[in-house]
DNA sequence: ATAACGTATCGAACAGCATCGATACAAGGT
DNA sequence: ACCTTGTATCGATGCTGTTCGATACGTTAT
């Protein structure tokens, strides 16, 4: 098995974020996996395509020759995608397209920017 | 070889984000690089217990124990995350002292919700 | 100098993942 | 029904990365 992934797991919690009081093993895990599916050029660039285009939406029949991919590498990074909940999918007649789902792209952005307002508030000391 | 990776590469070329133009795969490969250093539990566990550290750093004499992974493997990962420019060393006597690089978890954080503000102003239709 | 301790590097083992060709499934058109 | 075209699944392969024991390097204390 590879794709799983049962949809998007609450990637910490609820909105701990890196910090709040250090990961627990599982959370970590979770938010790691997250990542990871974010963690691929392929997939970055499909993002990017995505984000970019007119519509806000591309259909998965042109996406093998923007990336350079075969068709079934493609279908296994969006499925990545989709499971992440990064991406929608949407089946119109025979094409499927895709759209970004943007509260989960913030929300994982966030994770990362919130350890920064933890301690730290004016310098160590001089 | 593994982890060299000079120094923090400009994620997008400067401040491109996944949104802007699309992604070229240089781009696409420096951010992924980026993203994968994170999208790791144990140096997601790292970062976390750096952040919620009353002084916001951390002695590498700890980490084996709070990590639950051999000195070197904890070596390992810290000096993937120096690498990528999330950790600050400092070298204090015989000991490794650890901080975090704000602005640069911001930097990798807001790469992923800036796509969210691309397109997308009302909605596709009714 | 020598011993003791913290940290980094080396080498090897093992798991995970991207990738593709072949093939199965699905939807429309003829 | 059949063919055509778009998409998903399967199986195999090669690469990358995590992990640890052993070992080398550095710093401090005796």
């Amino acid at each position: 098995m590879n794709v799983d992934m049962k949809s998007e797991p609450p990637l910490v919690s609820c909105c701990g974020s890196v910090a709040g009081d250090a990961l627990t093993d599982d959370q970590a895990h979770d938010l790691a996996a997250a990542l990871k599916v974010l963690a691929d050029p392929v997939r970055l660039r499909l993002v990017s395509i995505i984000a970019t285009s007119p519509n806000g939406e591309v259909c998965a029949c042109d996406l093998p020759d923007s990336l350079e991919r075969s068709q079934p590498t493609v279908s296994h990074h969006l499925s990545m995608l989709v499971n992440a909940g990064v991406l929608e999918r949407e089946q119109r007649g025979k094409w499927a397209w895709f759209r970004l789902r943007h509260e989960r792209l913030d929300e994982l952005g966030a994770v990362l920017s919130s350890p920064t307002r933890t301690t730290d508030t004016s310098g160590p000391r001089p």
